[in-house]
DNA sequence: CGGGCAATTGATGCCTATCAACGGGTGTGG
DNA sequence: CCACACCCGTTGATAGGCATCAATTGCCCG
């Protein structure tokens, strides 16, 4: 992490994103003990937080923003994962102490609270609630990405699309701002490629919603004017049913 | 879990499957204590560990053996992978307390070893070490479904078969059995299922690789001529490079 | 021996990648 | 202030890979 980063010292006990962190196990005096050995670091746009191949050195909570994560494995820069509040970022690389792919900074504000591995063993040593909220994140994680990969082999470009818009929109929801109006943080391009498909078919389908009323596009800002529909379209059962 | 399920009572200090399991992490005497909580499980072929929707009970170690799940999400049975000794059953199952998937026993010898959730959390929290180890084989699950995102984004269908098998190589060559005669576990249609491609599909690609003398099969029997060969199918670079 | 399922092989069509051209916005330099 | 370049996004034409449908063969088990 290099000093460019700007630190803050907000505390766990009033932090927004309590709800979806892990240590929403914790209650006083636990929690400040917890709080006292966190760093929290606020990311610019564009900004890596952790880098692929670089050997495993901190775990990093996201408490505010959104992280897009990549590797170049298979030649290609392939999108892995999409990380918002609550979300770890960097436990793919215990394993084997080298993080698998580089995580960027994505949204006007991110904010993620930095721990040192070790130091995050000790604290979880003796917490069984600590442990079982890190293993349900986790747990959380692994779910998420086998969900993808169901979705990939399960669905067109439509749907997959679809799937995403509602999936974005739920997190919006999720944390309090409106699930039908959007800036979208990734390009055409990021889009695609965490999806599986091209740019052109990304941009064919978006042009499509906008035929059927589903969405209104104006560049990164979208409306969503019908999220059911978005629903149905995303389930396969569109238009019909 | 049924009562047609055999315990047997081998201790983890003589278990083969040590190196790969989170209890490598465990010495004298706390590998006694650990291995005194567990209940090691013969589940016959065919038969299921957990059930889709079954409230999260136990964690399963898997000892020996391969187990398949399977989830109903997307309308078709969708194979979601693949376990073998070490990895874990029924993790997924922790964030909504409830198992996603149904994990069904496919090799001829398939044992568990089993720990109620709570158990295990309370043996996790004095032992920072076995921490790191669960740690580790969570982000290894983690790693492994991410690879296989990648793998479904960027490969084609002969691409896909070549990456499967060299993979089912190597898990038998790191479990001392051989890495070129194979008696495969799954039908086509799991095969096609956890590929995301059609078992007819998969059948043309064992033919073409008959036809380049890369396999030779005998319905579930086959034997790899030529690693290597499939090595370069699956990195893209067959015949040619 | 026959029923039924698994696997193979063939014919066809669709989805989406690929290649290509174009428009619009932004930034830079003259 | 305008011209130009460049990138992003859109739209069109084409082709190829794989799914789908269909028919046949092989195999296991009663």
């Amino acid at each position: 992490m290099t000093g460019s980063l700007i630190e803050n010292d907000k505390r766990c006990s009033e932090c927004l994103a309590r709800g979806m962190c892990m240590a929403r196990a914790l209650i006083e005096p636990q929690l400040s003990e917890w709080s006292g050995a966190l760093t929290r670091i606020t990311v610019p746009q564009g900004q890596a937080v952790i880098k692929e191949g670089a050997p495993l050195d901190k775990i990093y909570i996201v408490q505010m923003g959104c992280f897009l994560s990549h590797t170049s494995e298979y030649q290609k820069n392939s999108a892995v994962n999409i990380k918002n509040a609550g979300d770890l970022l960097g436990v793919g690389g215990i394993e084997k102490r080298r993080y698998p792919y580089t995580s960027v900074a994505a949204a006007d504000c991110n904010v993620v609270c930095a721990i040192p591995y070790q130091k995050f063993l000790e604290l979880l040593a003796g917490r069984p609630r600590l442990i079982d909220c890190f293993a349900s994140v986790m747990s959380r994680e692994l779910n998420k990405q086998t969900e993808r990969v169901l979705m990939m082999k399960n669905t067109n470009a439509m749907q997959k699309l679809a799937l995403f818009l509602v999936s974005t929109s739920e997190n919006h929801t999720a944390r309090s701002m409106s699930g039908t109006d959007i800036k979208l943080l990734m390009s055409r391009a990021d889009i695609g490629d965490f999806l599986g498909i091209t740019i052109e078919t990304v941009s064919r389908v978006f042009s499509q919603f906008e035929q059927f009323n589903i969405l209104r596009i104006t560049g990164k800002n979208l409306t969503i004017l019908d999220l059911d529909g978005l629903r149905r379209v995303a389930s396969g059962t569109f238009p019909v049913n």
